[in-house]
RNA sequence: GCCCCCGUCGUCUAGCGGCCUAGGACGCCGGCCUCUCACGCCGGUAGCGUGGGUUCGAAUCCCAUCGGGGGUACCA
């Protein structure tokens, strides 16, 4: 049976615009299904359109698999027995295939034009978005030499066979389209160039990939590719049909799909916010699979053990802001501290908050903060604001105006002196002394309501009504510092 | 129009004839914890598109219907 062959996937995007989180997560099927099974996952580019691909493009498509970890076994940059891998160099194989397919009679060549087909519909009565009309079918040698002596220059279509067209979907289960409901298609242009039609099917056959997972927005396509692979064992190219699955959209809001110009689809916003590869890689893994009926979380690793692409849903899932957060936010505070800190630096230092690179000791700061921020915080870039008044300029340091002129008004002045008073007379600024201190001289000294009393100190302080825990913040800042600002912040006049 | 796909809480899903007075997660609401915000914990809200069958029994099977989506290119 088949069922022994080793498993060969591949992920095939065409390098258009930035990465889409919906492409992303078709990469990702197919990697984990490769590697579920050992198998092998071929890494193509479709770059057969000159006029939308480009090269940033395909630059982005493999910064964006390699930041995820999604590693192939043959593609760009790797190479391997079935190269190239780039559409764009396969010409020849594909100028090569069509003319073995049309002296085997697969194809043949059509002269109509759109207008003449759409013409010859409505003169029959039928609606002309029926297609074309597989009129060239049978044409003489007499008849193509006189529309050549006209100056045309005919397309290459592939015959149809008069029969339905089913397969079994890996996800959706018998499929069949009836027999006559598909035109002959298009295979290659007048200008001799072939279209996706034909090098998806061939490529996909010459590297004898067994497991065709793809967007479901491909699934009206598959009858016309079965009947070209058919073709193309009679003639000796492919080896057998290989089996689909047919992967459901991911959608924006609203009904439509995910817009590849809505900003929520591009992927590198994800990274750029600190999202990491673990959490956009498990939400992603959510969009159309589950791991168990009773848990959402879980690694890499967890994913390609248990990936079943049989148990992939067919419905449409939307993509969901807020669970992608949450469930980047369970792996952020996964991260064993070192790497946390690690990861955050780049962050940090992109927001201007540390120079590049960073000095030893703002290092330790960082390190010493860390553990605070770990939790508090769903992706990397939330970090940014909750340290930043650690490492600012004390010239430039200012409370943010809103928090300042929330809880730094008059009221606030005894609580400022009062604190001043009591840190002052601490014999060493650590934090349990600096807790005890506040706490007797505002709580049980102005017998104020704790966060009546914290929110000036932690305001002139951090310069926020947001931070990491108060005294802990505290004896990172040095004693100085924070008496400064405390000073500081003491109402004038 | 024609072809194809899809239809369980607001969202993502579990479910494959009895374990379902439908489970989990995110969100939302309430509470606890608490120096803020979080984290954590506890509790709550909310769903099988509709109508017919089949069956002792249906979210699960069948038919119809409605709704949504995709395709219908010399794009991929």
């Amino acid at each position: 049976m088949t069922e022994t062959k080793a498993v060969r996937a591949r992920f095939c995007p065409s390098p258009t615009g930035t990465p889409h989180v919906g492409l992303i997560r078709t990469a990702l099927f197919n990697w984990a299904f490769a590697r579920h099974h050992g198998g092998t996952l071929v890494f193509r580019i479709e770059d057969t359109d000159a006029a939308r691909d480009s090269q940033e493009s395909y630059d982005a498509l493999l910064e964006a698999l390699r930041w995820l970890g999604l590693d192939w076994d043959e593609g760009p940059e790797v190479g391997g027995p079935y190269g190239p891998y780039r559409q764009s160099e396969r010409h020849d194989v594909y100028s090569d295939v069509a003319r073995r397919l049309l002296e085997a009679g697969e194809l043949y060549e059509a002269f109509s034009t759109n207008e003449e087909v759409e013409q010859r519909r409505r003169d029959a009565g039928q609606d002309p978005k029926l297609g074309y009309d597989n009129a060239d079918r049978d044409l003489t040698e007499e008849q193509k030499a006189a529309f050549r002596a006209e100056g045309r220059t005919p397309v290459l279509r592939l015959r149809m066979p008069d029969e339905d067209l089913a397969w079994d979907d890996l996800v959706r289960g018998e499929i069949t389209f009836k027999a006559g409901t598909i035109p002959d298609p298009v295979l290659v242009r007048a200008n001799g160039q072939p279209l996706y039609t034909l090098t998806n099917p061939v490529d996909d056959a010459l590297m004898r990939i067994t497991h065709v997972l793809r967007g479901e927005d491909l699934l009206p396509s598959t009858p016309r590719q079965i009947a070209l692979y058919r073709a193309l064992r009679r003639i000796g190219v492919a080896e057998f049909v290989p089996e689909f699955g047919h992967l459901p959209y991911v959608m924006g809001e609203g009904n439509k799909k995910l817009s590849k110009r809505d900003p929520q689809s591009n992927l590198f916003n994800y990274r750029d916010r600190g999202f990491i590869r673990e959490g956009l890689l498990n939400y992603l893994a959510l969009l159309g699979w589950s791991i168990a009926d009773d848990r959402d979380v879980f690694s890499v690793e967890e994913l390609v053990e248990a990936f079943e692409i049989t148990k992939v849903s067919a419905n449409p899932a939307r993509f969901d802001p807020k669970k992608a957060e949450a469930i980047n936010g369970t792996h952020v505070r996964a991260l064993a501290v070192d790497d946390f800190t690690r990861r955050l630096v780049p962050y940090l230092t992109a927001a201007g908050v540390l120079p590049e690179p960073p000095a030893e000791d703002q290092l330790a700061r960082l390190s010493a903060i860390a553990p605070l921020v770990q939790e508090r915080v769903t992706v990397l870039g939330d970090a940014v604001e909750l340290v930043r008044f650690l490492f600012v300029d004390e010239e430039t340091f200012a409370p943010e105006e809103a928090a300042a002129t929330k809880v730094l008004g008059p009221e606030a002045e005894p609580v400022l002196r009062a604190s001043i008073e009591a840190l002052e007379a601490l014999p060493s600024w650590e934090t349990a002394a600096i807790e005890q201190a506040l706490k007797d001289a505002l709580v049980d000294g102005l017998g104020l309501k704790p966060r009546k009393a914290f929110a000036p100190v932690r305001v002139a302080v951090t310069g926020r009504t947001v931070s990491p825990p108060l005294y802990e913040s505290m004896e990172l800042l040095g004693r100085e510092t924070s008496l400064g600002r405390l000073r500081r912040a003491v109402p004038r006049n």
